[in-house]
DNA sequence: CCCGTGCATTGATGTACATCAAGAAATGAA
DNA sequence: TTCATTTCTTGATGTACATCAATGCACGGG
């Protein structure tokens, strides 16, 4: 367990790394992401503060997902196989599994204007943190629709 | 730690439910999905033989999926508490992050063909076992879209 | 301070997939 | 078998969101 500091902009693992860490945020802001062939980013997941941010990939296998700071970070760092030596915390990962089951509902069952709604009712005080784009990636839609999926809420209000 | 035998087509959990069991399948072929409020289904996901099917909410919340046999199927049940009891299986659980990790980022950018060859690449025998809406229900595209996928890779063969 | 770069917005247009509807084929129950 | 039900396919049309392009802003560095 290693505790480091890094800016924002520091890209801390990129996808095909063999180098499986896992990342506790202390303080700041990581996130996960993916680049598909097109070039594209997909926001896999933010990291703030109490937050553990890590590829799910098997140790010595290369991983899918590329973690940066949006923030400058400060995060404590455990090599998977010290992790499971202590025995990770059954908890945190049932809490994992349950927010990405959601999520994953979420894509299969609802329209932009839902996604958006249900993130800032669910992660309130990201969106302030983070550039909207990033909330667009995250949820899998473009900057433009989510532009226009906030203009039309604002109208209604 | 219970086994029962179930046939095809019995609802073992519905949403909304407390009663929250783990579902080890033994043989046989259970899935877990949702229904949105348009009364449409969105399959969460398919538990074969050698698989745990359970809905990941907190003990004693109401849960998100409804779970039914789609085979005659016989598994072994217990509650979470038991199962929390016992000290779970490490690696299950990694594994089953890891499987989730690899959908949210295909829903997210990959189109209906994409996602259909990445299915039954990695899930060869479960098309051949359960009727292709339900294989368009799990990929979150329509019987009428995963048509026209199939028929289009078909004609470049 | 100015300038460059990244971000958000808006409009015009394109497209992947949904929806609706009808018919054919497979499946299952009596 | 026979009939009913479900599943799959195909075509016509609709729509949510993507893409492309232009513009106005905010911010940070020199």
């Amino acid at each position: 367990m290693e505790k480091i500091s890094v800016k924002k902009g520091v890209v801390l693992q990129r996808k095909g790394d063999i180098n499986s860490r896992v990342y506790f945020v202390e303080s700041g802001l990581l996130r996960s992401y993916t680049i598909d062939e097109k070039g594209k980013e997909h926001i896999y997941m933010f990291g703030p503060e109490g937050w553990l941010v890590a590829d799910s990939c098997e140790p010595n296998a290369p991983c899918q997902l590329f973690i940066d700071a949006i923030e400058d970070t400060t995060i404590n760092v455990v090599s998977k196989e010290d992790l499971l030596k202590e025995g990770p915390d059954i908890n945190a990962l049932l809490r994992r599994i349950d927010t990405m089951q959601t999520r994953i509902i979420m894509l299969m069952s609802s329209n932009a204007k839902e996604r958006y709604e249900h993130f800032i009712k669910t992660y309130p005080n990201i969106i302030q943190r983070v550039p909207l784009k990033m909330v667009a990636s995250y949820l899998g839609i473009t900057p433009e629709a989510l532009s226009r999926v906030r203009h039309e809420i604002s109208q209604k209000n």
